[in-house]
DNA sequence: GAAAAACATTTTATGTTTAAAATATTCACA
DNA sequence: TGTGAATATTTTAAACATAAAATGTTTTTC
């Protein structure tokens, strides 16, 4: 518990702790900096587009896959809950942005694909959001990009091997 | 667009188009990463303790600050508006997990502070949730982890630079 | 010293998010 | 086949989030 105290020389324990508490602090700073980014895209998709985050990036996986998906593998690709694209796939479908059509060979799943005006609408989206993504986290050398890209992936495996 | 393109030999405008790309990527998934271990501990939070990740840091704050905090510290530590800490301070109240106690030179503010109570259930939660998060991130070499911290600080200066 | 500005908090209205229950459809299999 | 398990989606209830208005208190300023 003493912040005096070095790393070299601490007992086993210690060292533990230690390590432990290293990654709180690498949560906490990591939590801090994507929430700020977050916050950041939120607010302008908001003030520029009028649109929500959860709502633009429900587009997002809709602009990717033109085939159309169904609802649940929306909510699985926004790692979201399935109540959750419903209430969104209803309001973009009022706004005339998505279609639900039902799939032939299954009545249960609908096909959600961009209509015309979506597809345009997100274009134009899309393009303001890169360059604000950019503005972020543009400035970073091509050796932090890649170590942030590694150890990112690294994270990701260590934290899907746990879930139970 | 074509993703077999070498990065070596684009022109000056293909060169930022890919680099913008590239931050987008980064993006994406630095967003994954952080909302697979967010997510993680909230279940955890609310499977052992039957607490939610907002109201646990709630008391975190308080826990670092012993003398106590004002609602407006809270809301801006938290980074959440004030409205929001008001709410939740009402419940943790009720639970008798902190008080709140007029500061006596000034009428307008609160001093919360954990209770007995809280601060011995703070310390049971804290010890888990440290473990947790070492079970997602205490993996990392030494060098993963200061490569991590010193891109995240990067990130965050560009990103404060930016705000309006 | 009174009016105005700034401050600290709560209330209100609206919207998002989740988990869990409900509904409906399809599949597996004895 | 027909019963139960699995699948796809929607609905519901509770917690959380924000902005903006409301309330009361302190400080500034003229």
């Amino acid at each position: 518990m003493d912040s005096a105290s070095d790393q070299a020389g601490l007992d086993h324990e210690s060292r533990l702790e230690h390590g432990d508490h290293q990654a709180v602090r690498l949560w906490l700073r990591l939590l801090t900096c994507t929430n700020l980014v977050e916050r950041h895209l939120r607010n302008r998709l908001r003030k520029e587009f009028d649109i929500t985050l959860p709502r633009f990036d429900f587009m997002a996986q809709l602009a990717r896959e033109p085939k159309g998906l169904t609802m649940g593998d929306l909510s699985q690709r926004m790692m979201v809950s399935g109540g959750n694209v419903s209430g969104i796939a209803v309001q973009l479908e009022g706004e005339g942005l998505i279609s639900r059509e039902p799939v032939p060979g299954n009545r249960r799943a609908f096909c959600v694909t961009l209509t015309r005006a979506g597809q345009k609408r997100f274009a134009e989206m899309a393009e303001a959001h890169e360059a604000w993504v950019a503005e972020c986290l543009g400035n970073l050398s091509g050796t932090e990009t890649e170590q942030m890209m590694s150890v990112l992936k690294h994270i990701k495996h260590d934290v899907s091997r746990i879930e139970p």
